[in-house]
RNA sequence: CGCGGAGUAGAGCAGUUUGGUAGCUCGUCGGGCUCAUAACCCGGAGGUCGCAGGUUCAAGUCCUGCCUCCGCAA
């Protein structure tokens, strides 16, 4: 086609989120010329160096990877430069692009947010969201700049949250709708054309914080309903949880709100139909809890739970 | 060598301290019974107790090494 030009992309990212993009692009038959991604973190019990999702898919791929250490040094601005990109993707990166990089560029850094912006700028949008009970979320696209997640919006798309959601089936939802728009992007830059470009309401911007060990603390004093959103908005991971009198870790891998009311953290009632619920009174309402992981064992049904440990109607937490 | 829990029938667990015939709640198979229940009653099958070696008359249990799963921490 006339006036068409193939722009030489850098693409950023790091988690599983990312290589959806990513994959869409190349898929797509965009230039993607080199991927960076984080350096190689160690996981697990025994620490084994685990490299990103990204870097997995670039490299079966066969896309050059770049895993910096920091981004403001010249050794990252000659590689820039090196490339040459007329474009630089970010989709959850997790490093802070320096002036340098994100004014370097003829076609801009942009960035693909799981959240409508304003609301629910930072790291944990969609668990955030979905833990403060959101009818509705999405992905914004946007120009980046200085600040966090606060730069010029060119498209979003949105989705209901319904009440069986969880952070897995909003995740990936979330991230085919990040490629989709993302395809729509660039395609629109490559035909020559100009981005929609939307300043946000800086006034009306939330902040989603990382999701630190407290967030996934169940405290039974509070509503079966805010409960049973905050174990939806962490599963599968890292799972919300619970501490019992022992002093040992119960995570809820799923539960759902029921009648009842009691002490908070009493157990009302359990069952062995089906996967059993073990029935647990809130601040409002109680919590059937179906699935659990008790600390030191694997995931299991709440009727397997009870064959192996016998359940009065005594106190949990 | 980061800290800790665990591996026993298809599932979930007890038994290990004080070695001595493999146990519980389910499921499953066969039979009976009920308007009904996570039903109930009777009977049966199903285990190299993670793997290897050692101690012992005797090891699920004690000793040594290894494998796997899980929680915390990074």
């Amino acid at each position: 086609m006339m006036g068409e030009r193939k722009l030489k992309i850098v693409f950023m990212g790091t988690p599983e989120i990312a290589v959806t993009c990513l994959d869409r692009l190349v898929r797509e038959g965009f230039d993607v010329a080199a991927v960076v991604t984080r350096i190689d973190k160690p996981k697990g019990r025994r620490a084994i160096l685990t490299p990103p999702p990204v870097k997995v898919y670039a490299d079966e791929h066969g896309i050059p990877v770049l895993q910096p250490r920091t981004l403001r040094d010249g050794a990252f601005a000659g590689w820039l430069s090196m490339i040459d990109p007329d474009l630089i993707l970010v989709v959850a990166f997790g490093m802070i692009l320096p002036e340098n990089v994100l004014a370097y560029p003829k076609y801009g850094c942009i960035n693909v947010h799981a959240s409508l912006l304003p609301k629910y700028r930072g790291a944990a949008p969609m668990q955030r969201a979905i833990m403060e009970g959101e009818t509705e979320t999405g992905v914004t696209i946007m120009y980046m700049d200085a600040g966090l997640d606060t730069g010029d919006m060119i498209f979003a798309r949105s989705t209901p949250i319904t009440d069986s959601d969880t952070l897995e089936t909003v995740h990936d939802r979330l991230a085919g709708l990040g490629a989709d728009l993302l395809v729509s992007t660039v395609r629109t830059l490559e035909e020559g054309k100009t981005l929609p470009r939307e300043k946000q309401n800086g006034d009306a911007a939330t902040y989603a914080a990382k999701i630190e060990r407290e967030d996934a603390e169940l405290d039974f004093t509070r509503s079966a309903r805010e409960l049973d959103r905050r174990i939806r908005a962490l599963s599968p991971i890292p799972n919300a949880y619970f501490t019992m009198r022992d002093g040992r870790t119960v995570k809820v891998l799923s539960a759902r709100p029921a009648e009842g009311r009691g002490t908070p953290g009493t157990v009302l009632a359990t069952s062995f139909d089906g996967d059993g619920f073990i029935r647990v009174a809130c601040g409002d309402g109680a919590l059937d809890l179906t699935r659990i992981k008790p600390e030191g064992k694997g995931a299991m049904t709440a009727a397997d739970y009870l064959r192996g440990k016998k359940l009065a109607v005594g106190e949990v937490l």
